[in-house]
DNA sequence: TTGACATTCTAACGATTGTTAGATATAATG
DNA sequence: CATTATATCTAACAATCGTTAGAATGTCAA
């Protein structure tokens, strides 16, 4: 990897644990094995680092939608599954290593800063709001269910989801523990909610 | 007010605000109008100030939890209600300004610091878990619901508030309006879920 | 008024912060 | 080989950090 990329996970690593102000540039160098002038021949100044952490965010995260929003996602059932969340919103979004640090790093940073807390708004609770609600849109569509029982379905799915993620994995160090935790709670959660459909 | 509350008030709403680090002695310094080196003649150090607060807090929510689980906090009622839930567990510590500040420093910290990761599991998941399933077994206890339906119900609440509280409660600054978002969906919430009781 | 104590001040310390200028090394190009 | 561009280094800067010693106040009892 080049020093450019061995930077920015460095100082990702390190953000989405310490927070953007506490890591200084010398502790980040030290991490990645460099001088700290070494840092601004890659970047303009340490929040440029930041922001570059949120651009590739960003293009990561709009392509995962794109898949997720077109065809081919919901080909290997015909309709929307929860094997389908499992794939894309949970292992791919909530549980990827990249995403996780991100989200961490969004929820020390957004408290204090204006333009994170609406990057985090978004991220955290309306996408994901969006994205699980479309499954139950696509169920009431399809006779599964009522439309006012696929709404009220939906909502609460998206809240438990929602509570086990600040519970589980964003909630101190991630550990192994803490993953099988949320992804058995969530399943838990599924399966006595949701039983009729897919067992 | 003296010095010394001055201090630990002005702290805990730069610290809640920021986080711990990033505010320094001089911060606080200049937003109480007195010198750095008089926050020593009431503190050891700068950590002492942020024992101080957690010390504060302790003392107040271990009073709040006495008062929930004595007799006359269910007196205004026979069984537990959801008014009892606005009075004593929204109003007076969710919504409560001291406790949202140190909810929100909490958040902040729990990330990197061991000790305050074991206080924010606590206070914000822990607790309010027993506190609101309490209620759902004294609904079981009187006949109201089965046991196995207040245990799914009650899960079901705790997910949905701890969700709002999230959305809401700890999402940027605390405005009025966001205050009312989270009464509101609250309140829809349970008129939805458990219209049938106490409407 | 004097003395004792509580409280706040002035002024500085060594360490660390983000950042920069300029030298040095490495690799590619003519 | 000489030249140029790329990449990393050394060494320092002004500013800010937590903290401290000691002088200057204010308050109240003797």
């Amino acid at each position: 990897m080049n020093t450019k990329d061995r930077i920015l996970e460095t100082a990702l690593s390190m953000f989405s644990e310490h927070g953007y102000d506490p890591v200084s540039i010398r502790d980040i160098c030290g991490a990645v094995g460099i001088k700290e002038s070494t840092v601004y021949y890659h970047f303009k100044n340490k929040q440029d680092i930041l922001d570059s952490l949120f651009i590739r965010f960003e293009e990561h995260v709009d392509s995962l939608l794109k898949v997720l929003h077109s065809p081919d996602a919901w080909n290997h059932s015909q309709s929307p599954s929860f094997g389908w969340i499992d794939t894309y919103f949970f292992d791919q979004y909530l549980l990827d290593p990249f995403c996780n640090r991100m989200m961490r790093l969004m929820l020390i940073e957004q408290l204090h800063n204006k333009e994170i807390q609406q990057k985090y708004s978004r991220w955290l609770f309306e996408e994901p709001y969006r994205i699980e609600m479309s499954v139950f849109e696509t169920l009431s569509q399809l006779g599964i269910m009522s439309k006012e029982s696929s709404e009220q379905t939906g909502k609460g799915f998206y809240a438990y989801i929602t509570m086990l993620v600040f519970k589980y994995l964003l909630n101190g160090k991630l550990t192994a523990r803490k993953k099988n935790a949320f992804c058995e709670e969530a399943h838990s959660y599924i399966a006595s909610s949701f039983g009729f459909w897919e067992g």
